[in-house]
DNA sequence: GATATGAATGTAATATCATAACAGGTCAAG
DNA sequence: CTTGACCTGTTATGATATTACATTCATATC
């Protein structure tokens, strides 16, 4: 592929570039979104109790998936229940609020990077180095939806996901 | 969204429009798709064994998508082996051959209604019916690829899904 | 035809993912 | 200080998927 020159439109007004990818300053990123995390639960009159607060920062540790029993073995460390539906628990209040994702390729969950933001996210999966970002799935969405209404289908919800490699697993596979 | 009254192009020229929602011959449907399945197997010089056969003529019931569980108690049904491997192993072959797709939302397989013909299917899932249909994800898998290139991600595989309402029901629904 | 070969199938055991049902604890509103 | 809603803990079970190994089958070759 030859190196783009036109600037592709990376931040539409609506919604960040993902930072997954690149090189950032990730305990500022893991921050940053618990304290968004904060208010958006507050908005939403839900609270943010220990376990899922817990969770989401074991979820913010890296822009990877967890399943929910990786999550889980994490809680009981850290003196939780160490049942399943303690983490599943969790894991759906994050998801309804937007907090998390679920990754239905891994059956796994990720921390939004966009949280409160408005956001169709579509998934990237790097097979080299497992990690998740989240991608503008807006056109790609109005491309399903108008594939599913030549057929009279009306799409409620989409799951858009994509494996392949990210730049820096690209450049080490060479 | 105004009606639409230009024609939508809803059969390109490579992909004919799938029967799932629509009134049809479905034992034409099913016996056509069989058929085509011997060809595509003979093709990749592969051989469609009695249980891989079987398990096709089961996803081909109907447009629905069949869990391997099920699957496996139906070929127990017919004298087949009744342990998991034998029904995850017949699906494996048929997703590997496209004669058939997981759906990943649903943890679930379902025949593909294309066999043979190069596609790219996005799976239009109905709430009400539970009836799965390919659609043409051409178009959205162009627009997730090009999310993703702005982000430096090359896609290999995706994964594209939408929940909602087939006609029928979208109707029932009033 | 006998037989070596690789592919396919059968089977046991186990790993992984997910939910139902109920008991007990926490906390704010009245 | 009690009620009621919500949250957490726990038991039990269900659903999905894979590993490893034994056996059988198809077929190409001698």
């Amino acid at each position: 592929m030859p190196a783009r020159h036109a600037p592709t439109h990376q931040t539409p007004a609506h919604q960040s570039a993902d930072p997954a990818f690149a090189a950032h300053d990730h305990a500022h990123c893991a921050s940053g979104a618990l304290a968004r995390a904060e208010s958006v639960a507050t908005a939403a009159g839900a609270r943010l109790t220990p376990v899922r607060r817990r969770v989401l920062e074991i979820l913010l540790e890296d822009h990877r998936a967890l399943g929910a029993y990786e999550v889980l073995r994490r809680l009981a460390d850290d003196g939780f229940g160490n049942q399943p539906p303690v983490a599943y628990r969790a894991l759906e209040f994050l998801v309804e609020h937007g907090l998390a994702h679920r990754i239905q390729r891994l059956n796994a969950f990720t921390a939004c990077t966009h949280a409160g933001e408005p956001h169709a996210p579509a998934f990237l999966i790097c097979e080299g180095c497992a990690t998740v970002a989240e991608a503008d799935a807006g056109p790609a969405r109005a491309a399903l939806e108008a594939a599913a209404a030549a057929l009279g289908f009306v799409v409620e919800r989409s799951t858009i996901e994509a494996l392949g490699l990210c730049p820096a697993c690209r450049k080490d596979a060479t």
